[in-house]
DNA sequence: GGCGCGTAGTGTCGGGCGTACGCTAAAAAA
DNA sequence: TTTTTTAGCGTACGCCCGACACTACGCGCC
């Protein structure tokens, strides 16, 4: 401590968000274009996650929740810190240079926060996005991200799963009215599974926080499904207070 | 995105690390001892994590690693990331007063990721800890502490519960050889729960890494236990492709 | 040595939950 | 009407979990 020398005061902060949505078949992530124009190369165009460096006035939540407004409108969204990249050559030359170019600084480092979060593809979101010049792309088609951005995906894919298992996610994930058999796909295409489908139902049925509309499923061409949906405040009254080491089998 | 006017570089980041240890009955945390000069008041003292500003060529788990290696000697810890506290308002006035002066730098703003890790506690730990003038403070008895750290506390002491029950956490803070009663008082005592031993250690003893060592306690008064150790590579095995969802129920 | 005390460690038993799987119901396309 | 596909119910069985009784062992005390 205290070490003379050192510089501390040239380095910046950025958030980044790797929002998943669920379009009933594959995840798919929400990614931005970037344009640059290089010596050699000219003008070359790539794709990013969205993130924004942080004003020394704001916190990342806010600045994270500026950036996810700002790309899909959704204001009240799960958000959530998930891991810092701090290594000092994660941004160096051409991509040092465009980030110091574009926010017209002079950095040596950037740190990023990375968060993440889940929201519920629909059409209207999807047309929302692309006006914003915003894509969601399938999981199995990203690649050739700018910066360390396909590290970031590949730790996020990983958060996502452990939040998938530990948590209600995946009611986040899905349209607020969903069927169960479409839950079942969800946990069927992101663990990389196959769940019996008569077991899965009685599991899920038997909890109190999914409750029955009443309601069925339409232009369907088999039997139609009833809708039913997450209640939150109960899942929360019951989960308090469980004993319950899970790392045991 | 491009603001213009806005600053992003008289911030820096800081690391702190809460460090948990179990002395047999109750948590302990790492603190260390500082002292600053107030204008009206003089010299005076109290307890904060142990922590640094990060300098702009090291990463952030090599900071922490550094801070806990000069305090405990420990150098292959269980150190993770948990939360970035980023306020803006989070050191102000005489705190950043005593940070500028104390790195020689003149900062705005201070965030600081926070590390959390898990050591194993015994004599000879404490004492050379205590040499380097740190404490570990029972954590019924933390308070006062300085800048924001009680609110770091208290949030790790949440992400400790987390990962006790989703990990097998309690292996790193108990000896290597310990017993099955020892074990239990750990869950008891963190989790604030009661649990069966009957029950318990069938749990425990059914779970093909933990491997008994046929050697047993001396010096108690009562029947002497015998020791069993964790084995991580059985348990990494076992753990494998598991579909559990664990909050459903 | 005999006795009490506190912890270690084993056994039993009943109910509930998970898993495997057979079967019927309903809608639409042919 | 038949076929196809998914929704949804029921059953059977084994295993795990929780409640609880009981014995084994080391110590201190009388």
């Amino acid at each position: 401590m205290g070490e003379r020398g050192l510089k501390y005061d040239d380095q910046a902060i950025s958030v980044d968000c790797v929002v998943f949505g669920f379009d009933g078949h594959a995840l798919r992530v929400l990614l931005v274009r970037r344009e640059r124009t290089l010596p050699e190369r000219g003008v070359v165009a790539d794709m990013k996650l969205p993130g924004s460096l942080i004003a020394d006035t704001e916190d990342l939540e806010s600045a994270a929740s500026r950036v996810m407004g700002e790309l899909t409108g959704i204001t009240d969204i799960y958000l959530r810190q998930m891991e810092v990249f701090s290594d000092p050559a994660r941004v160096q030359g051409d991509e040092l240079q465009w980030i110091n170019d574009f926010y017209g600084v002079n950095l040596r480092r950037v740190l990023t926060v990375v968060f993440h979060a889940v929201v519920k593809l629909d059409a209207r979101l999807i047309e929302y996005t692309a006006a914003k010049g915003a894509q969601w792309v399938e999981l199995d088609s990203v690649r050739g991200l700018a910066l360390d951005h396909n590290r970031i995906v590949v730790s996020a894919i990983g958060f996502l799963i452990s939040r998938l298992r530990h948590e209600p996610l995946a009611f986040a994930l899905l349209p607020r009215k969903f069927t169960i058999r479409q839950l079942q796909d969800l946990y069927q295409a992101v663990l990389g599974i196959e769940i019996d489908n008569r077991n899965f139902r009685k599991k899920i049925l038997s909890q109190p926080y999914i409750i029955p509309l009443g309601e069925k499923q339409t232009g369907v061409w088999h039997k139609p499904a009833q809708y039913y949906r997450f209640d939150a405040r109960i899942f929360e009254r019951e989960h308090k207070s469980k004993f319950k080491l899970d790392f045991l089998r």
